[in-house]
DNA sequence: CATGAATGAGTTTTCATTCAT
DNA sequence: CATGAATGAAAACTCATTCAT
């Protein structure tokens, strides 16, 4: 009886709304110039209700930080078929990277940006994050190392270096890529995996590595 | 330890000492969490003679990333030498830059994350820069193309996503050598010309890049 | 004697409580000496609830003006009876006026003083408020001297300056009144309707302005 | 020797300067809103000066207040004859009034609407010079009565009254005259003295106040 | 559950005022 | 005298956070 207002929406619902919402602010305005009015309107409902589920702002943004960061991951790791060799998993795994950025780029803001500008506390979250990738990266250089016969010893911290820069080189042209007209993600992908696997004395030689014929990103049904 | 209370200082000097405690404090705390109350407790001032000298938060703030940009374009520009061939002009470039950012972790932070951050105005003033340092890289790649004589052409947005992958990557690393112990600006700069001219490719081939005899940064009497 | 701590008021109530609070912290402390601080002490709230309702100082100011400046003219307004002769309505609206500003002397400091010296804004706010009477007693004077059938054509400039003055004085004498021990607002209507009425000469010569019968000035049910 | 570059001005000298660019600055932006820089500032001499000659915000406004009620109470006693008929005289003190104020409106806005603005200290230094020119009205109206032979002895009170609304019409005619376009302060003293003299109820019987014939207001001479 | 009412603690900013030279 | 250097004290305003209903 009476004229229902509210949808009662089960807790992990109204959870996630909020998570959107946060992201999404958080990835526009910043951490500290994102207040929780902002939120709790943006997401509907009222900021009681917010403090309920998510205890503080410190804890909303940690929240936002883990679920972004799991996606982001998830997406990559979806992208890479590990029976492939290493050049073409790692021309897979950028590409989805590229294209999750792409598609979410508050996320990406506040992952890339916003995580690592307000406290050792919230860095540490996105750091655990990198350093998974970091390391399927590392793994998947030294494997290649491996196959190649030739080098398979390069020093540990030298093969850590080489991830690091690899993936820095990819967060740096994910925002170059969203903040410049026209350039896609599969075009992003080509030009890092140019960069990394041929290096500029081979390009400059005219040897470019050369990526593979077309594969859908993602599978229909998978 | 802390800052002595030397009084009646003439204006430049007081002002250098206002950015000096600004770089830190926006550095560690960030540019919203940090206080004009703290900034001047650490220039060992008094708050009204920061407002004073430097008007407001954001002046304060834009001076520091002008001071902080001036200063490592300048100890990159001081470490190239125009004459040598494209790849050691990288190399010096490189150890310029990865030296001035572990001399300066805090201006470091300032410029990379701080400033990239908090508003579109403080933003453009880094990008500013960073253009400066990314345009010196394309020129070195297209010069190299020609030098090689056989890639002469490389499509223009091409080399332009090069070099913004080469200086996302060297931005990167920079972070990653000071935060990992034991690994110095030497060391970064060596893995990142590996990684940036060889490629992983040839360096799976066993073909590194390899850095040229020793040469001190700075020669003596310069 | 202090306000008491009462919790948890509708927002209306506590809305019409911080003005009173305004009203008096400006009418006697002035614009810019009262501090949002004593204000909202005095109204028994905190200061961001104050912001909360009110949004600012100046809008906090602006809206103790409205409301001050509408009852001042609903009070003169519910004193007149315009069926009655010129004279008549200007002694009827003459005592109302007295009336309400003895009554109300923070109210009438706010709208007489403080919003005419803090800023053309508010300054036009009162204007309003003030035309609207000085356009009333324009027309009563012209009523008047068309009833007079002697001077029905005075240019239009003299009338709109003898109105001035006439409101200017009755703005004086309020503040006369409120200052000087034992007069009455009755008395103060009477001083002005015999000089303004009766002129100087004809007091001089003995013919003053002679008050209507005793009337209440609000009517019991009234 | 050397350039001569602060003129050694003598000390009375430098104060009216200093009081000149105070009552300009407190005229226009109001006492608080008025800061001690920019009085320094536009006399032409350093903050420290100013305090040295004038020891304070406070005490340099009531310099100010004092000097232009001195003043303004010198032109108007300079423009009455005390040998001519009371009508003449008020005529008269009426146009050296409205003359001084609409030359001099910010010092009119000092002492009309500052002073009595910020503070009982302030209100009291202008009450005496009011006080000084409703007494001189006062005996006036006295005078005026004896000399008519008829109404010898109005109540004390009721003169103070009549007093008090000529100077308080007076008063927010010349706020009015300096505000309205094409009011010059001769018509605003003819308004006024009409009001005044024959009131209302003869203006509309058609007996207006006439007003005497040209003179000089200051004659050549001095 | 949901929310309107309420606040403690802190922020940036400004100003009158004073020394030391 | 004259001034550049310097500050104590307070102001307006904001925000994350919590009750009482």
């Amino acid at each position: 009886m009476g004229a229902v207002k509210t949808k009662r929406m089960p807790r992990a619902v109204r959870e996630q709304q909020m998570l959107d919402a946060a992201v999404r602010t958080f990835g526009q305005r910043g951490y500290m110039a994102a207040s929780m009015d902002e939120i709790a309107e943006l997401a509907g409902v009222s900021k009681p209700l917010v403090y309920l589920y998510l205890n503080s702002k410190e804890d909303l943004f940690t929240a936002c930080i883990r679920r972004e960061a799991t996606a982001l991951v998830a997406a990559v790791r979806a992208g890479v078929r590990t029976d492939l060799p290493a050049d073409r998993q790692l021309w897979a795994g950028l590409r989805a990277f590229f294209a999750h950025t792409a598609q979410h780029p508050d996320a990406w803001s506040v992952l890339h940006l916003q995580a690592r500008t307000h406290g050792e506390v919230f860095a540490a979250e996105v750091t655990a994050m990198r350093d998974e990738i970091v390391t399927f990266v590392t793994q998947l250089i030294a494997a290649a190392a491996r196959e190649a016969h030739r080098n398979p010893d390069l020093p540990e911290r030298e093969v850590a270096g080489l991830a690091e820069a690899l993936v820095g080189a990819a967060e740096s042209l994910a925002a170059w890529a969203n903040a410049t007209e026209g350039v896609t993600a599969r075009q992003a992908a080509t030009t890092l995996m140019n960069f990394a696997w041929s290096g500029l004395g081979d390009l400059m030689a005219g040897r470019p590595w050369s990526p593979p014929e077309e594969e859908p990103l993602t599978r229909p049904g998978g």
